[in-house]
DNA sequence: CTGAAAGCGCTTACAG
DNA sequence: CTGAAAGCGCTTACAG
């Protein structure tokens, strides 16, 4: 069922049922009557407006994607969630799409989107990230979420993490500990490394001496076997090791295992602390201190960037908003 | 950049413009020389072809709706990864909608899917479902994902829920466990109710009685007090109970936490058995028995399904598929 | 109060 | 080997 359609049934012109359907018949002034009329048929033959063809004429989706690494991993989920939350309140409908952390894959999906007139873009980019500057030329829109991508000057929200970071490990040096280990991955991303930072800061300015026997970096999908090497190579190194600072939550359950398999002390997580957590680990780790990513307040605020950029027209003036971490400090 | 323009630039004709960038310009016979010219022109100024005018134009978007309850749910964002890597197979694209399990939203969003002319729809319906009827009416290809709607002849890919039910408790009964509790949730989902039956007839079959103290049904989001409350009921009425069946995998963290805070056997993951897991359960519980659904295979043959009712046009002659899930008895 | 017409950007018979 | 033209289903100035 089509506008023509109905227009030819009702005997009315096409623009008179494009106006009554849109909600606009008052505002043209179409009589009560013909109105009725028209919607009566259009909701008796279940009339579905084909948006293909409003984008289309419009020159608008309403329609904004996003592009995270993976769907499987808690952290992009819940940004989806927030993301797409926020872009209903405007109208707005939101295409997923997921990465997989390729960057072949991720450039791809930038042209399928493209392609699909998004409105705009909101990424959490892979490394290089070089599809940016082709999409930005061509006019497409886009704000950035949780990693800037040095040398670009897109639009971007993230958190503090080289402060947040300084807190957890300040916090654990003010309970009295003094061989805090850290334990990273993904040391490539600039995130990570700004939380490293952070944690040396936090060091120095206790006067405490970088150990490197007690940084732990591991591989970004690194597996269990390879987590518990490094964990056997730190308390042999370090046998006197009394804390540890996690940059991810996803390095927490592993090595909670590992020390449960060793019946240490199952208070153990009030010398831990992590940049962000699950779920579980409000069971888990009950004492353990999280600097917790406000991941609802980073989807919206990407979203009402990308709906200013979109509807005013005009660029951001800011171009760079950082979202606070929630402490919890235990 | 548009065909057209691109068209009046080269000097050639729309339609040919058209058959050279979809690669059908040597089956038009179009010269070579004509055919680099407008390739060349094309790259040159990054034409981005228009899948909203192709669309419209084909009467087909190489495009298919998921619409699952909820993404934070790694059950469904395993099936949305499936999806969307089946559906990429085949040069579709999937655009994920969620319903947030509430039946208003599901069915808004199904209107918006169509809107938008997927080319069919995958979905994890929400309890009743009406929209179905409306959906299948009109014309749409529709596959159910692991919940069947009774009453409704939709083709569907499920689990066989009863019978995997009835294999863990066989064999908890097998290691001479006689006490053993049912912790179940959702009760309203025939699913759910599958996996009690599977329950009671392992009991019957082996001739022990259906004893109602064992039964423990907390309600769909339920609280860890809740959860604790049950629990405190169940160890006070069954004092000497022996064994768990855990009929969803969203059970067994808060269950595991109240053994462990009441510092009880760490192997009793041996006497429990569950439907489907979760990747921290091999750290956490290495001995639990496991009726693991195999989602990836799911979410692929629903995919499948859907895309012979798509592009045969005609009905699937199997209307009920079910894949068996994989047991890991311990 | 309502209609005729152009246009959005494609594709594809139909011609030559 | 290539073009002119109609059509997909909408929206929106422009008329009357």
């Amino acid at each position: 069922m089509s506008l023509g359609r109905i227009a030819e049934a009702t005997g009315v012109s096409k623009a008179t049922v494009s106006w009554v359907l849109s909600g606009k018949g008052d505002e043209h002034r179409i009589s009560v009557a013909t109105q009725k009329r028209v919607k009566d048929y259009a909701a008796k033959h279940n009339y579905r407006p084909n948006m293909l063809a409003q984008g289309l004429s419009l020159g608008v989706t309403k329609t904004v994607g996003l592009l995270i690494s993976s769907l499987t991993d808690p952290f992009y989920s819940s940004i989806a969630k927030s993301v797409v939350e926020e872009a209903e309140r405007y109208g707005y409908t939101v295409m997923i799409a997921t990465s997989e952390s390729n960057y072949e894959r991720e450039a791809s999906l930038v042209s399928s989107l493209d392609r699909r007139r998004v409105d705009g873009i909101i990424s959490t980019p892979t490394e290089g990230a070089k599809w940016l500057d082709g999409y930005l030329a061509g006019g497409g829109k886009l704000v950035l979420l949780d990693r800037p991508v040095p040398g670009e000057d897109a639009p971007c929200v993230g958190v503090d993490n080289e402060q947040s970071a300084y807190k957890l490990v300040s916090h654990l040096i003010g309970k009295g500990l003094r061989k805090i280990a850290i334990m990273t991955t993904a040391h490539n991303l600039v995130n990570m490394q700004s939380r490293q930072q952070g944690y040396e800061r936090a060091l120095a300015d206790a006067g405490i001496p970088l150990d490197g026997k007690l940084v732990c970096n591991v591989p970004p999908q690194a597996s269990v076997e390879q987590i518990n090497a490094e964990l056997d190579r730190l308390v042999r190194d370090v046998p006197d090791l009394d804390g540890i600072f996690f940059t991810s939550h996803v390095l927490v359950l592993p090595v909670y295992v590992w020390f449960t398999n060793r019946g240490l002390d199952t208070r153990r997580g009030a010398n831990w602390a992590c940049i962000h957590s699950l779920p579980e680990f409000g069971l888990l780790l009950p004492e353990i201190s999280i600097a917790q990513m406000t991941i609802s307040k980073l989807g919206a605020k990407a979203m009402d960037m990308l709906l200013e950029e979109i509807e005013c027209g005009r660029q951001l003036q800011e171009r760079a908003v950082i979202i606070n971490c929630e402490m919890s400090l235990k």
